[in-house]
DNA sequence: AAGAAATTGAAAATCAATATCAATTAGGAA
DNA sequence: TTCCTAATTGATATTGATTTTCAATTTCTT
């Protein structure tokens, strides 16, 4: 966490941005542990702390911790979600009832992936492969 | 078309709905060819034949079609996008620049799917892989 | 032909995300 | 430190896609 927020740091005196209490309560809340999450859920976290911060704020930072590479945006549905980055690229299972989401990661996938565009002479630039279905918990529940 | 048309008018008369000059326009315009239409794509060509067709009636019409499995909607980014129900599953590649959408069906990468989902006690029920980059008269573009 | 129920198009509402803007704040220069 | 300017903030308005509302029209069964 302190070397994504020396990272940033760096980002910001680059670009002629500055600190401020908002943006940093914000920063050290999204990166307290690897999560998905909403702007929503971020706002009411870091709303629990500093209760005048405002919504557009947590989007302004989302979006300049994407910009930076120190986030991804996920498009699972519904309202995007955001995670800290990662080094190595990584896919999602997501659970259709209580929301879930498991990471995972799977070279022979990926190759397969790579060959079908080189079959279709397509140059890959990035892909998005989700599954989803029920977690064993919530797979459970529906036979009673 | 013919079975679809048929197939979507035996799902009318069940549900009590009734078949109208513009949702007949629309479902056949719809039918014409394999494709992957947004609404406004869609409202664009019934138009060519009937000015007066409201957007939202297109919308209401997609929906039916999806909902009786006579369509699938795909949300590749932007607005959505609809095209014919097929039997077989199959995935999707987007040229980035040009929009290009190339349909691939890949069993091996199908079985690993499912085989990630068993290693997560996950019970799988859909999914959605999509790849993106350029095609090949884009990719030759952007090397002059 | 009559009547009930479904459908239509236009306009309003919704939802997530972005832009606007006046007031505030950060941080380098003096 | 104090000043100054540019960046930032929060509230609000706006956007773009989609859905809903509603009065007027149409369908379809009797
Ligand atoms: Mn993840
Ligand atoms: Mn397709
Ligand atoms: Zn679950
Ligand atoms: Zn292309």
């Amino acid at each position: 966490m302190e070397d994504k927020i020396s990272l940033l740091n760096k980002h910001l005196k680059e670009k002629g941005l500055k600190s401020t209490r908002q943006r940093d309560l914000i920063v050290s809340e999204f990166f307290k542990r690897h999560q998905h999450l909403t702007v929503e859920e971020l706002l009411e976290r870091v709303r629990k702390i500093d209760q005048g911060i405002g919504y557009a704020t947590v989007y302004r930072t989302l979006r300049l911790l994407t910009e930076c590479g120190l986030a991804f945006k996920r498009e699972f549905g519904g309202s995007a979600r955001f995670e800290h980055s990662t080094d190595h690229h990584h896919d999602h299972l997501i659970c259709l009832d209580c929301g879930k989401i498991v990471e995972f990661e799977n070279d022979r996938i990926e190759k397969l992936q790579a060959e079908v565009c080189q079959k279709n002479r397509f140059k890959l630039i990035n892909h998005k492969m989700e599954l989803y279905g029920y977690c064993e918990k919530c797979h459970g529940k529906h036979h009673e």
